[in-house]
DNA sequence: TTAGAATCGTCAACAAATTCACAAATGAAT
DNA sequence: ATTCATTTGTGAATTTGTTGACGATTCTAA
């Protein structure tokens, strides 16, 4: 599909295409332009197209993009046309708040798990999940074949649940711990950090 | 300070820089180099020499910077070596999990009201607020001058409600809301999505 | 006092990313 | 049937971002 690889910069701009377009067609809309996906995205339509355009040619001059097509297909690419299991570590209120948060199975996220290390907190129902003790997760990763993780632990654990993670074959996090993770190169980390946010913000204010 | 504006990259990474300063200080550290910053940090020695360079000379050769005196400089490049009052728009799960993480307010990030427009949420205890009507948001952003919001609503109400922040004079956006917002060129967004992290890192999988 | 190792700040070289601009194709209107 | 307004995909040009390399400086230790 991609002869040399395609820059992450690109890879990451793939899903706001794809969440634009599922915006478009609850809008009603069938077809679209690179212009008007531009304009809606804040982008140059120049950058929509190139973008695309190493992946396949999935428009039609003079006409634009068919909405579903273009869907079906950035969902093939990013290989979000299946569903993954994905398991959430800890289970404080962010934890607890991301599994009650449905936007995940929307797309295909299923958050299969919750594991903690506090004993009061093993045992809690969140959502439609029972917090498990972290002890139990090598045999949960191992039977669900799970490869995505969302860490949501404090910062000073991070580093050695990541490090347990990695060790388990986990080859994406994504990071909510504020802290930079050392993790092997083929696992991914996708990071989240509010306060950063706001930091880089606050420079234009 | 800078005469020719600094790109977007660079502004983004000062704040990482700033944690980890903050990281090797609790370390018990009290200097550091641009290399041991960078290879904990996963960045090149010389991004990060030349990244700060855009800002002025904070090192000493020969010996590497001291990690106070850095982080010092650094938050007065962002502008964060002053407190900021933040609203937060929505008292939903993910809105009364932000209000209580300690993480803003360890940075000088103080989340000082929380709105939403559903009659059973408004009067709620979150954490040390209530929270408050909707309609009583203009009222408090001009009383405080607020210059900052955290957007934690539904995708559907989220563009209605940003037109409602940048009419009242917010100029930075926390946006947690799954959509592309369209605002004046004068506010500031930063986008948080954590389904946009899994789909891109499902790439790679 | 001098030698040597470490490190910064910066200019120039290089690489990556974005934009430009246009041929080719499409569909609508006359 | 022909014209005209659109729109794609792409090679080239341009802009932006990163890395290399080195003079200058600092500290340590013999």
């Amino acid at each position: 599909m991609a002869a040399q690889p395609v820059s992450d910069v690109v890879i990451n701009r793939l899903p706001l295409y794809l969440r634009m377009l599922e915006f478009m067609q609850k809008e009603g809309k069938t077809i679209t332009s690179s212009q008007e996906l531009g304009e809606r995205l804040a982008l140059s339509s120049a950058q929509i197209r190139k973008d695309l355009s190493y992946f396949g040619e999935f428009g039609k001059q003079g006409t634009g993009y068919n909405i579903e097509y273009l869907q079906k297909m950035l969902r093939h690419i990013l290989h979000v046309d299946r569903p993954w299991d994905v398991v959430v570590i800890g289970a404080g209120d962010l934890g607890r708040a991301l599994v009650h948060y449905q936007g995940f199975a929307e797309q295909g996220f299923n958050l299969v798990a919750i594991f903690d290390n506090a004993p009061q907190k093993i045992g809690m129902t969140v959502g439609h999940l029972v917090v498990q003790n972290i002890a139990d997760l090598p045999q949960v990763v191992h039977e669900k074949q799970i490869e995505m993780a969302v860490l949501a632990v404090p910062a000073q654990a991070a580093q050695g649940v990541a490090n347990q993670l990695c060790e388990l074959g986990i080859r994406a996090i994504l990071n909510y711990a504020p802290i930079t993770l050392t993790v092997p190169s083929n696992v991914r980390v996708y990071y989240i950090d509010p306060v950063v946010g706001l930091q880089s913000m606050a420079y234009y204010l």
